[in-house]
DNA sequence: GTTGAAACCGCGAAGCC
DNA sequence: GGCTTCGCGGTTTCAAC
């Protein structure tokens, strides 16, 4: 994978579709005094580069009731468990990021679920009961203060 | 905020949104089978329940650089430095997401960097000269396997 | 980079179950 | 309430410069 380099305008054009996906390319090409046709190719060039992934559309997790995020970190019982034990995991919608981190844990994951009950039957019924987990630590997220993407 | 009740072709123009939020309306309605006109109604609907937050172009941090993802754990000297500590962690683009959590730590961050040195630098200088910041756990991300929003 | 034209789409209005 | 059709205005996208 390789870096880039961009120059203002793409800077201004990414800037704005990362605030709006939807974000009109003419009113972007207004703001930088350039044709909306050249917006268009510029983007199209930005996409093939890979920097662009896609665009999504963003929920807010807690009109669907889910209010409580959780993050886990997973010891398991021998590291050879990783791949079987993220197979288990992607089967748990609740379950929303997975990393292999250093440092104690086997699986670090990130969850989303709708109350701490919620929270106590994903642990004991869906992970604690993935082949090779051991044991789990859970810090419950109380307050999120940041939320964004890397600054371009 | 209240939770809501979506019928199966919410669900359907949401997944196709959240999939790619420049999904034509038109391809979402010959998809379900209804006019475009009845998506829009719906959409806007939808978006009043405040569940659609907005829409985002998803950016990889890989192709500007940052291919490092990291974890940090940071210990207060006392709770009262929480609201301080988190407005000088909002000027450090790294830092993507912050959390209140329970247990042992004040505050927990995802960050991205550039490289090791790159987060070496972020924690020294960056993190830990931040006040009221005692001292402060790393967890490494060395492989990401998933990373999704809620199931719809 | 530009313009211009064509095709496509969003979006509101009005009316129909 | 939720759907339809209709049509205008704006947007995307292309070719040619």
């Amino acid at each position: 994978m390789s870096t880039i380099k961009l120059d203002g305008v793409d800077k201004c054009i990414i800037r704005s579709l990362v605030e709006d996906a939807r974000t009109p390319l003419l009113s972007i090409a207004k703001e930088v005094g350039i044709s909306g046709a050249a917006i268009h190719q510029r983007l199209k060039k930005l996409e093939q580069t890979e920097l662009i992934v896609g665009s999504k559309m963003v929920l807010n997790p807690k009109v669907l009731g889910y209010t409580t995020t959780a993050f886990v970190g997973i010891f398991l019982e021998s590291a050879s468990m990783y791949k079987s034990a993220i197979k288990k995991l992607q089967d748990i919608p609740e379950v929303v990021e997975s990393h292999y981190t250093t440092g104690n844990y086997g699986i670090f994951i990130k969850i989303l679920c709708k109350n701490n009950e919620d929270l106590m039957r994903l642990l004991n019924e869906s992970i604690q009961s993935i082949k090779g987990v051991a044991r789990t630590e859970t810090f419950i997220s109380l307050d999120q203060q940041i939320d964004r993407q890397i600054k371009i």
